[in-house]
Formats: structure tokens, sequence, C-alpha cells
DNA sequence: ACAATAACTGTAAGCGCTTACATTTGATTC
DNA sequence: GAATCAAATGTAAGCGCTTACAGTTATTGT
């Protein structure tokens, strides 16, 4: 028979060390008006009885957890990754913890995680673009929550961002495939509604057609999910079509590497029979055969700063400024001359 | 001038609605009890508020948060994703919550992620295999923190887990390596200190090549991270070697897409030149060109069934029940007869 | 008409921490 | 040696919820 398995509390803690709570709390946390003596004979205490202070109490009793939020559009393929990934990397040197959840891309999911993350008691929150019902920025106004949002970026919009101008990138690599002799050019974007990055991407290509005193009426345009059997499907469906393009400006990598996957399937020769962009430079890009031309996103830089900026806003050494971060063509196989 | 932003709490509501706050927690909750009318008047007070239960202090009340936490190796390539998302879909029917967090192949960083979760309050915990201190299964024993272990099986073990024999199936896929005339076969193996599916994956391809009489001395072996570059680096490595090998079997679909993609960089005809296989089956495996013949995972179905079992036992109505799993080989273009 | 029962609702005691404030102790100053 | 001050520690009041228990009212049976 053994006893009940009872976890250890501060005050078992300090009974065992033979001082208060509060000298307990205080030797866990500021460490400092305590003595020395005090401060050991706590801690091998603790150790002795194997104790784990419980964030949930302690979040209550101080009012801030150390814990920021993010929320990404999906998990389930790795555009977001190495951003995250460096944002996390750089909260844990600032001494906060990451939790993330995805949002699918469903505004009323996101707005959901939102809410669970604040009411676990996440201290900021980083979001993805700007694109979002005013009354959860109203909600997060209203409890003092700092955010960031991160690849997008817009001078004009009030909240703070680190990103890039998705519009603008977009059309750079539009006017180097218009440059390239490409004239059928069709897309393959992302689902636009309640994405303004993908809105954006695509609108970038019909400035770039328009500068170029194109017609972006003829322009081939498919709408489909992030993934990586849409973007082969999609495809398909612009191969067989009348007049076949030369070019595929793909919303993202995911996209363009489905789409180069059906074209190998399909026994098609690229970049000759057509050409494949892609947009944000993902591992994937250079996996694929040929390896993909995109738009190179500064991935790791943005998470960093974005952890920085937040932690400022956090920690309210700042109100927030916004970053601009250039980003690149990345010339490679999947795009040749017509 | 506006007032302090101030976030309402169950007593406020309680107040507006003029009925004491166990009521209000009641129509929250159980929402037996409860009047219509009541129910009603409470709901309207917590549209009007705005009002968002604080996680943390009903966790503490409760003792339970309905939220269940895992911890992956890696959140870096798709290898447990779209395990973890049936997980989670799972869970979410259940009326739970996950959290995720990455131990980043680090044993000291599983525990320190194990006890974070267990700190706020998680009902139970899904993990990556069976290797790790026996002190964790203690503290987790001590805290009546259910777990449930997934991607290995072992009868032997006393932990629950559903996944299936990494040992059984390499060598299942060795043995048709072998039977299909290779004889100089090289590894590309994960690190196998602290990874029992990466030990268990090597030692199937030794027992293949036991039992088909052939000396697994001379084996060629490349431990590396699980990383993309990590598989290029070794393939490169190991072509250069003297007695090059017609097959190069790879501990994941990860470190063979690195290894197909470095030859394609190198102008190797796959799987001419030589042949290349992976385990796990992941989208990069239908991706990269030729595509990979690999072992295929049930990812999905696991991740289901870990959901499920865990749950039960977090519920109390089961104490666990092992699941084994069948995984297959499949024939893709990047193995062929020598 | 009255007791017994059922259906709601309220009271208040925690859950395990942090921290403002009070107290004690020891060192320092004149 | 009394007064002053700083450093270390203790006391106790919450933080925002849930829930056992008690209380109230309406309903039912006899």
């Amino acid at each position: 028979m053994h006893t009940l398995p009872s976890v250890p509390t501060l005050e078992d803690v300090a009974r065992a060390a033979g001082v208060s709570t509060a000298t307990v709390s205080r030797c866990l946390n500021s460490k400092k008006h305590v003595s020395k003596e005090t401060l050991e004979r706590v801690m091998k205490a603790v150790d002795a009885l194997g104790y784990t202070p419980n964030f949930n109490a302690r979040a209550m009793a101080a009012k801030q957890t150390h814990t920021i939020g993010a929320i990404i559009p999906t998990m389930e393929n790795a555009i977001f990754a190495r951003g995250l990934q460096a944002f996390q990397e750089t909260l844990h040197d600032l001494g906060y913890n990451l939790l993330v959840s995805s949002s699918a891309y469903q505004p009323s999911l996101e707005a959901e995680q939102i809410k669970a993350l604040v009411a676990r008691g996440a201290d900021g929150l980083l979001l993805i673009g700007y694109e979002r019902d005013e009354a959860i920025y109203d909600y997060l106004e209203r409890r003092q929550i700092p955010i960031v949002l991160a690849w997008a970026y817009d001078p004009e919009k009030p909240q703070v961002s680190v990103g890039f101008d998705n519009r603008v990138a977009m059309q750079t690599l539009a006017d180097t495939v218009i440059s390239m002799g490409h004239r059928r050019i069709a897309v393959i974007s992302g689902i636009t509604t309640g994405n303004d990055r993908a809105a954006l991407r695509l609108a970038g290509i019909k400035d770039a057609l328009a500068s170029h005193a194109l017609n972006s009426e003829s322009l081939q345009i498919i709408e489909t999910s992030y993934e990586i059997e849409s973007g082969a499907a999609a495809f398909e469906v612009l191969m067989q079509s009348a007049s076949r393009p030369t070019v595929i400006m793909c919303g993202n990598d995911v996209l363009a590497a489905g789409a180069i996957s059906k074209a190998n399937e399909l026994g098609l020769r690229l970049p000759d029979d057509v050409s494949i962009t892609g947009f944000d430079d993902i591992e994937l890009a250079t996996i694929v055969q040929p390896p993909l031309t995109t738009v190179h996103v500064p991935h790791r830089e943005m998470g960093r700063i974005a952890g920085q900026e937040l932690i400022n806003m956090v920690e309210k050494r700042s109100t927030g400024v916004k970053r601009q971060l250039a980003v690149s063509i990345k010339m490679r196989g999947s795009l040749t001359q017509v």
C-alpha cells in the first residue's frame, strides 16, 4: 500500500524548508530579498519534493504568464515553419514561451483561437496578415493585449506589423516573367476571401500586366486551397485549356510544388513545356525538379524581429514599430524564356 | 476620457443578470439545474459584456483543463504533421484542446516540456516512442497523468502505445531491396541515441541482411539529423566512397528527399545510377522525382486512435489498450532491380 | 391542507500562487 | 546605548473560478 500520489504545493515546500510561502515564492521568482542560506534551503526542499509550480495558479496571481500566442493559418505545410521557429527561439531567449494554434485559414476559427489564447493569459499575440474582423481588434485593444502582424506590411494600417509588401513582391516577379517573353500567363492563387496575402499577390500580377499594357481580362485564374493536391489539380485543368499558358504563376510554393509534381506525372518537360513560379522560398522549392523560381522571403529574420518587437510591447518598452523587410526574386530552373 | 479597459468577470455577469456566480457558472458549464429563463438571461449578459471565462481560474477551481499536451520531436518537417492533425481533430470532437510543443529530438528538452505541460494542467499527454528517462515515467505516474506513446509499438513495454513495429517494418523493406538484387547497401540513418525509432529501423536492416546470410559489417552507415540538408550531405559522401552502393536506404522520407535532390543536383540518373528508399510516406515522398519507394505509415489512423485511447484513459473509461497498426511497402520509382 | 419531494438558486470555501504591507532582526550611526 | 535604517521574512488578501452544501420555492400525493 502506498500513499495517494499528491502533488506537492508551494506550501509543502515552505513547510519542508521551514519558511513562509512568500519566501519560497521569492526564491522561485525574483530571487531578491532572500538570504543565500534561505535560498539554498528552499531549493533543496524543492528538489526533494519534486515540486513544479502550478502554472495556472501562478498566472492567476501574477496576472502574467510569460507566454505568447501565435495563430497561423496552417501547420500542415512548412510555409510558416521557419519563421515561427525563429520567432520561438527569440521568445525563448527573452524568457517567454510560445503557444501555437492553427486557424485552418478560417476567420471564425481564428477568432475563437484568439479568445482561447487570451483566456489562457497570453501576454501578447502574433497573427498573420491584416484581414480580420474589426471586432477582434477591439477585443484585443480592450484587454490591452499587444499584437504584431507578420507576413504582411502596409504603412497605412494602424497595427504593428513585420513583413513585406505582398503585392509589390509578386508584381516584381510577374515583371520578370513578362520580360522573359511570357504572354499567356495563368495563375493558381490561394483563396483570396479572408486572406489579404493571397489577394495582394494576385493583384500584384495584375499590376504587372497593366504596367506592360497587357490585358488582365484574359488572365486565367484558379483559386484553390493552399495544398499540394490542389496545386496539382489546378495545373491539370490549366494545361487542358484551349490556349495553354506558357507560364503558371502560383500563389505559393506549395501550390507550385503540386503543379510541378503533376507536370512530371503527366510527362511534361519543365520548363520547356511550361514554366512555373512560386512564392515564399520554403525548403520545398529546392527539392522539386526542376527547382522552383520563387520570391524569397526572409522567414527567419521576420520571425526574429516579430519576436523582439512583440516583447518590447509586452514589456511596455515601446508601443511597437512597423518593419518592412525586403524580398527578392530567386531564379531557379522552373522558369525560362519563351 | 474613457474608462479603464477592465475585463469582465463571472461576478460582473452575475451582477448584470441578477443572479449568483454559481448560477452563471452552471449556465456556462453543466447547463443542468438551471431554468430556461435564467439561462437566457445569463447568456444575454454574457454577450452584452463580451465575457470570456478565465481559463486559468477555471483550471484551478475545476482541476481539469480539457486540454491534452503533445510533444513531438520536430515541427520543422511534416513527419508528424498528418498524424498530429488527425489526433487533434479527434480531440476536438471529444471536446478537448491540444497543446503542442517540440523537443528538437533532445531528451532533456522533452523532459522540460513534459513538466511545463503538466504544470499547465494538461489532462493527458501524447509522446513519441518509448525511450526516455524512467524518472519521467515516475513523475507522470505520480501525478496520475495518462499518456499514450505513438509511432512505436512494443508489447513488452508497460506503457500504452499506438503504433507499429519500426524494426520489422524496415526489415520488410530491406528484404524487398535485397530480393531485388541489391547487395551494396548503404544507410542514412537518423541519430539513434535517444531515438528508439531510428535505432530500431537500423536494426531492421541488419536483421534483413542477416536473414539473407549477408554480412552487415560492410554496411555503410551514416547517422545524421533528420533534415533535408543532412540527407543531401550524407548522400554525397556515400556516393564518393570506393564501392558505390547500388541502393541507399534512408531512415525517413526527409533524409531520402535530401538524397534525391542532391542526386539530381549532381546529375545522377535515378534509380538507374542508385536506388533510394525512405520511411513514413509523407507528402514529400510523392513530390520528389522520381517518387520515393517507402514504408507507408497510417498516420491519420494512428493519430485518431491515439486520441480516442488517450481520452478514454483521461475520462477513466479504460486504463488504456495498446494498439499495433499495420504498415506496408509503397513501391515507387526510386527503387529498381539491380 | 400538510408533508414530502423535486427543481432551482444562493452561500461560501477553497484551488495554489503572488505581493503589498507589516514585522522582525541585525547592522550602523552618533 | 538609543535611534535609524536596511535587509530578510512573515501575514494575509486576493486572483476568477467551481462545487458541496444549504436554502428557497413550487409541485405532488394523500
